[in-house]
DNA sequence: GTGGTCTAGACCACC
DNA sequence: GTGGTCTAGACCACG
């Protein structure tokens, strides 16, 4: 696991040997930190060759990452001067902060019956999490 | 019974009808390969399917043997880019608490990562657990 | 510029020296027999592999059109058994017949502009296109 | 989009959405008024930085356009007094009807591959263009 | 120096 | 066999 702190406001933690392609970590990561308003629009992201140096993966991949994302709106790129969160409209018309609170539950979910499924209850999930 | 000359630093000679698996012949060649230091930490494997031509066997049974000298950390696959002898030391067995011990920290580790990219705190990690 | 039948529903003229970037191509053209009903929900593509064989190109660059209609929710993959038409309903409540009659427009309007722009008034085209 | 009539002999339609990039549609557009004669040798173009305050570019596109179009022969510049038609000779011996005849086929067929992919026949074509 | 396109070829996961 | 992920490295287009 390695963690790249890019920009004041993006922190790349990314994992290889997740599971997880490396791909959709760094799109998730850029959906959370829109989704925490750390990133607004208009903001520049990294440039993919100096993220793909700074992670140490092939620019390829990044630019997968970012790809995917100018397709669904997210982002928009301009040759020649970079990639920047798209200021456009969504289509559904549910709020930031709706769409994170549902992430949130969603990631709440996944994580507690993976640690029940490991045998933890409540209590000892609690412990764990003050004492991280 | 056919040896091939694969690599300068490996030779494999394969017996169909020899009551071990064939799988289980490649494996303890690569061992004394590395044990005999004609294979290093480092050096790049035959690719699964250059192998198999080669050998003239299925690529599911190198698959195999590549596959359980990973599990053992003997080598180490870079998707893309190949099969590596690792330079991994041999580890101790773990117990069944050490891995459980081990899964617990990797769900948790992923859990608060990505709640902490959502712009949760501690605070409302615990307050949400609770309530759940 | 190469016409490929690949399919009794599906023919790609493709023309790597066009300027438009073959995925493109590719991705327009599986567009159009949508939205003329040559293809329909749940119709099968041909694989990538076979695809890249036929049109002579490399399967990432079928693999990169495919991949883009599936983000957009045109297409959904089965892995191990092929990709398809999605029968997804579209979030925008804009009918086929309704975007395919956008489309005809847009083309239309392309085509009027260029040929004006070459000096041919309205009675030339009617007349070029007749003789085609 | 954006139309602009700069002149009284050419008019620019431009639209950054549109894939072209900008200089491209510059260079065409250019090419199409000398094809159909509202451009002629020795004609006058408009400054680039006229241009550019028109057409709300940056100067440095309007800068490549020309320039592209000086490397090919067709415009010629004076420092100090401006860009101009050429009329030197094509070094191809096609004559400038022989051209646009080329490059009405290379619309025309463009545009009939479209709309067959869009399921029209010829007479709907027609029909579509009388209608325009 | 920015991103975009394309090729070639590796292993992986699934049926 | 299917598509998916990743690497490596080519050349191009744009500012």
């Amino acid at each position: 696991m390695s963690t790249v702190k890019v920009d004041p406001n993006i922190t790349f933690s990314l994992d290889a040997a997740n599971g997880t392609p490396i791909y959709r970590q760094i799109i998730q990561q850029i959906e959370y930190a829109i989704l925490s308003e750390r990133l607004k629009p208009g903001d520049r992201l990294p440039t993919i060759r100096a993220l793909a140096v700074e992670l140490k993966i092939n620019p390829n991949t990044i630019a997968k990452a970012y790809g995917e994302l100018e397709i669904r709106g997210v982002l928009v790129t301009q040759v020649g001067s970079g990639t920047f969160i798209s200021n456009k409209k969504p289509e559904a018309p549910e709020s930031i902060e709706e769409i994170r609170n549902r992430k949130i539950q969603e990631v709440l979910g996944r994580f507690m019956r993976e640690l029940e499924d490991l045998g933890l209850g409540k209590d000892e999930m609690l412990e764990l999490i003050r004492k991280f």
